[in-house]
DNA sequence: CACCTAATGCACTAACTAGTTACTTTCTTA
DNA sequence: TAAGAAAGTAACTAGTTAGTGCATTAGGTG
């Protein structure tokens, strides 16, 4: 008798998991319209009857995929525990953060750019979105509180256009790498660019929301 | 008989250009994938098949459109003439047309988008793209360098990381509107809005640029 | 062990889609 | 005005794609 624990043949939970992970990677690489229901089925080593029969249609796989990435980037935003740490640090730390959790997820970028073409009609159905939103915007309203209170942020910066800048001079930048390495003649993604512009990027919230030293 | 003038039953110009009108379109509301070319010559009032006459393929109509979307932003920023006005006051026009330009050419936010996914290839086949492109880099690098001259602009920001971060600000903010509307519990298109994130652009950039009064 | 339910596989279809073939109509010009 | 070039049309093709009907198989449970 093997010692291992013998191997399910089948496994509902594996399955579900490994059409999702697939699904992943074919939405963010051809959006919805351009990911191919059969090309997941293939990657996730399961018959396309699978999908159907565990998540409804192409349109509901797309919706559960998008609403686990929004999850996930806010679950790890809140395991940053920023109130432990002075207001500028935990600044810093989430404009860091950010950039890097869209670095080393890029299908994050893809997913959201390919629901707003769809003018976010998948988003606008989920309930799970309303919650893990609100804790993260209350997460910067209220670091921005304290920095105030600490004297070195200054007064009246709105929480939800912080939020956006943070996201944007990232998001931006990574998301049109393509055309953006074209248009500056310039490798976007080499090491030394990506050190660079995380480097701009800490300095330009830094200037927006730090009073003058 | 009717005294208006006779009305021309063939003319190639104006189909071709009803038809890049209609691609463009067509391309902004369902990306490169998503587009359909019956769509699009029902839309033009012409047949499938001058599509093709015309512009050889889907691909190739994409380019074009692509090209011709970059060359008229381009060719708006020239005509600024920032060179005329004092550096603070041509930058701060520069980051409230970029604004505009987004705003009132949404199709041009999609293209890019659109193109990002396919990886840019096709920007990579243009040529047009590199002399508009480096003409703009060299319009802000000047601008930036006549600041410092005029005392007014602190030393050593970078011309490309400059644009890309006032493209970013407006783009990220219009690109994402609908998921943003959501995530954010507000209507990021309401009039109120639109002004509101103009004002916190231009104070943005101001505050990255400009050395302390 | 026998039964039942959930998991899985195969082969199919109905609709769609980029691109083409073969043709007609209109305009220009020698 | 005749002829050829250019503009335009309709119907078709070959390949693709989301979704399904139905049969089969495995595993847990009484």
């Amino acid at each position: 008798m093997p010692d291992q624990p013998v191997k399910k043949q089948r496994d509902a939970e594996a399955t579900k998991a490994r059409i999702l992970s697939a699904a992943k990677k074919e939405f963010a690489k051809s959006g919805l319209g351009g990911a191919r229901v059969d090309v997941i089925a293939e990657r996730a080593k399961a018959n396309k009857r699978m999908i159907y029969h565990y998540f409804g249609n192409k349109e509901d796989l797309f919706q559960i995929v998008l609403e686990d990435a929004y999850v996930d980037i806010r679950t790890a935003e809140q395991k940053l525990e920023l109130e432990h740490l002075p207001a500028r640090e935990a600044l810093e730390k989430l404009v860091r953060f950010t950039w890097d959790y869209y670095l080393k997820n890029p299908e994050f970028i893809t997913l959201v750019n390919s629901e707003n073409l769809h003018k976010a009609r998948h988003l606008k159905k989920s309930e799970v979105i309303e919650v893990v939103s609100r804790r993260f915007v209350n997460m910067v309203g209220g670091l921005l509180d304290r920095g105030v209170a600490e004297g070195v942020f200054r007064k009246g910066v709105d929480p939800v256009q912080l939020n956006i800048t943070i996201a944007a001079i990232g998001y931006y930048y990574l998301t049109n790498r393509f055309t953006g390495s074209i248009v500056f003649h310039r490798d976007l993604m080499a090491p030394e660019a990506l050190e660079e512009r995380l480097a701009f990027n800490i300095d330009t919230i830094m200037r927006l929301v730090c009073v003058a030293p």
